[in-house]
DNA sequence: CAAGATATGGACCGTGGGTCCGTTTTGCAA
DNA sequence: TTGCAAAACGGACCCACGGTCCATATCTTG
């Protein structure tokens, strides 16, 4: 229940301090977890009470974070035009979407990593941001004629997109950035091509 | 370093004591974070510097019991019978291993869970156990003819199984287990069909 | 400008992983 | 057996971190 806007100039300020401090932390360090709290308030310049205030919880902030970064592609997606907008064939509509998940956690690995895993209840199939992902991709798919499960396939292809794997990928294994978008869209290429009967085993 | 085993018969009757406790615990509990290592400890009827001393941390504890569930289907991977065995078709023993892999987590939910989110830096990808398994199934893709990108696609494919999706797709979301076998084994399916790249489609 | 409402910040708390070290157990050898 | 060093025991203790509390400072409004 601690979300609510405030209306008084000093606790805008603050709240836009601690955010700017916040997304600074997360772009500089190494890991999520060597950032704490107190961390994030002493940067703003702030006291902790006040973070929490502002915030409600660590996650609270995360949130706050992601959405904040998130907002242009969310755009893109609602209204923009293709081949993320709406009006695009869902084949492609899929292919770009993943596309772009993967280069919000190229490009905001520390964050996407620290959400992950600080989930509500520690499950981040519990967090509203990834139902709302998971939603939208699982309508598109519905589109695709000849495409069954696409409730799971949702859930399998976002997988594939997961921020300690690309992190992992992008990090440890030096993979660049564009090797990485190729193997994606490959592989979503392979899960959408209309291919023998799903279930059916290729025997012969 | 603190994994040596012991030669002393109270080292090793502690060692099994800390092991089934622990086995139990994350058998009966709900979620792996409410399951303190004081509670083992206590379980055990053993104190917390033995756990310790015995298992060095939290994620070795973790590691141990993961081992020793996996003992059978190590087994039957590496010397066991078709379709999981060696002396499979390949396409038929990846499908065997990620239904092996998804069976296992339905299974041992908690433990797999726990063990992914408390990985030595916190990413699952630097733990070795995970490493196995991408090894054995990349090395396994690669013997499929005219499919590319095999280390990407092994780690796609695994995470589909990721614990902390299983386990909401079984508990949340009440999807039964053969059901999400049929799931995975389509999925899989289509990413193994041979694609609408060179080659053409196999039309029967 | 007074006064009620709201925000502040840092001391404080609970929890849980991990360590320390005086005590006990064990294995060996005389 | 008994002596004794090496190894293990266990629980008190430490510390980091998320989160709370509340006396005080700052706003806002009439």
């Amino acid at each position: 229940m601690p979300e609510r806007q405030s209306s008084r100039k000093d606790a805008i300020r603050n709240r836009e301090a601690v955010l700017a401090a916040a997304d600074a932390l997360f772009r500089r360090r190494a890991s999520p977890e060597d950032i704490t709290m107190a961390d994030v308030a002493a940067a703003a310049g702030v006291g902790k009470g006040t973070l929490f205030r502002a915030f409600g919880d660590r996650a609270g902030l995360l949130r706050a974070l992601y959405e904040a970064r998130l907002e242009p592609i969310r755009e893109a997606i609602e209204a923009g035009p293709p081949p993320l907008g709406p009006g695009t064939p869902p084949q492609d509509r899929v292919r770009a979407l993943l596309d772009a998940v993967l280069c919000f956690k190229l490009d905001n690995g520390l964050l996407a990593l620290a959400l992950e895993d600080s989930g509500s209840d520690s499950s981040p199939y519990r967090a509203d941001h990834y139902e709302r992902w998971h939603r939208l991709l699982r309508a598109v798919l519905e589109q695709i004629p000849g495409l069954t499960d696409s409730d799971f396939t949702a859930h399998a292809l976002l997988a594939a997109t997961r921020a300690d794997l690309v992190e992992h990928l992008a990090g440890e294994r030096g993979i660049p950035r564009e090797r990485m978008r190729e193997q994606l869209a490959g592989f979503v290429a392979k899960v959408l091509a209309p291919g023998p009967r799903p279930g059916g085993i290729v025997e012969e």
